[in-house]
DNA sequence: ACAAATTTTTAGACAAAACTAAAAATTTGT
DNA sequence: ACAAATTTTTAGTTTTGTCTAAAAATTTGT
């Protein structure tokens, strides 16, 4: 596969959400930043290949092949991210330029020798499931913190108020996007709830629990 | 930069043995396992970008410039190898190919940060140097042991005699390609050596000396 | 020195991946 | 249902990097 034409099974992919939908051509052009008609053009070219199955005006969705090959690239990309956030210090909001460009890399080997070398991780720094290398992996969902059950955890991957305040008060707490958090109790009083945060525990009222998102594979 | 580019790029660095030779269409057109004609055009091409000098019929070598991008080139692919060698447990002769592929992965802050966690390497599994980020770097040139003044220090690249009793010592003797080699005293004598090779300190007759290539840095 | 051999360049084509403009098909609104 | 709006495809170009074949320049051998 050259460069653009994996460009173009990851679109479809993530447009389809990982559960194979058929999704249109504007979508597709909108996604990868081109042209609708570049899209038919490509498309074709992949159909031909056996990665899409396409029809006239009826959209596109992957293959079982295809499914493979996209599997193949979100899980370099995935284990590329979290070489570049564990053991070179990279921000969770810098990899993904880089790990766009380090997924396209062929070499099998090198896979799976970065894959040992990172401890065979689960999850990429953003909470998302690494697939294996046979492309089995686990679906994510994104959960407000108050919603998690007890025993659960997750990753720490947005904010629900984004006011100056509430920024703030987790900028005190330390409490950071990234960060791993495990629900440990909740008090039915009040609601509030005891987590484990990065190794800490600390004790958190319910309107906190709102208004942060985890992530959590299943 | 494209790829395309920089491949052109770092075979004339290489074909001026990094003196900066003046090289011949032919020989950039062998060496990429390509057509002199699209030498030519590519030429061409990165005469206009400022990363040549060329004169038609006149052959091409690098400007100051493209010094620079070569050197910035050379130090990624060497870095990358120390990597797969290093971290991920790559020998020696599986890591050229990768290399070559992820040397043009642009960002400049992976390859420092890459070089930290490496921990500023001098040369490469092959004995080469690595340039530093200003692009300064020590030459290294290959000398057979018995050559080797005492005290100095070099990597095992290769041996003059492949004959199988000869590779049987080596092998017995767990002396490798890409083994770090020093020189500790010279038996005037015989000529036999006394040398450690990774930590161990063993004693060597001349005639293995003289069939063994080491790589040193000045 | 000059004909022959070699090297290098030019000219014209091609494939990949993109684009623009226009045509065709589908969907939507009433 | 059918005209209007939208989406998608087609047709024809463009750019990048390659190629072949032929022409031009340089080098070599005697």
């Amino acid at each position: 596969m050259t460069l653009s034409e994996e460009d173009y099974i990851k679109a479809i992919y993530h447009l389809g959400k990982g559960n194979n939908t058929t999704v249109s051509t504007n979508a597709v052009a909108e996604k990868m930043d081109t042209k609708p008609s570049s899209v038919t053009d490509m498309v074709k070219k992949l159909s031909e290949k056996g990665v899409v199955n396409y029809k006239k005006y009826k959209g596109v969705s992957l293959t079982e092949y295809g499914q493979k090959l996209a599997l193949t690239l979100v899980r370099k990309h995935r284990l590329w991210e979290v070489f570049l956030v564990e053991k070179l210090d990279f921000s969770w909001d810098e990899v993904h330029e880089v790990a766009e460009q380090l997924e396209h890399i062929k070499s099998e080997k090198l896979i799976d020798r970065l894959d040992k070398h990172l401890g065979f991780p689960q999850v990429d720094p953003h909470g998302d499931p690494i697939p294996s290398k046979k492309g089995e992996f686990k679906k994510a969902i994104k959960k407000l913190l108050n919603e998690v059950p007890i025993g659960i955890s997750g990753i720490c991957v947005g904010v629900k108020d984004s006011s100056g305040p509430f920024l703030k008060f987790l900028d005190k707490n330390k409490i950071a996007l990234g960060d791993t958090i495990t629900v440990l109790d909740k008090e039915e009083f009040d609601g509030s709830l005891h987590i484990q945060i990065q190794g800490r525990k600390i004790h958190i009222s319910n309107q906190i629990a709102t208004n942060l998102f985890l992530k959590i594979t299943e």
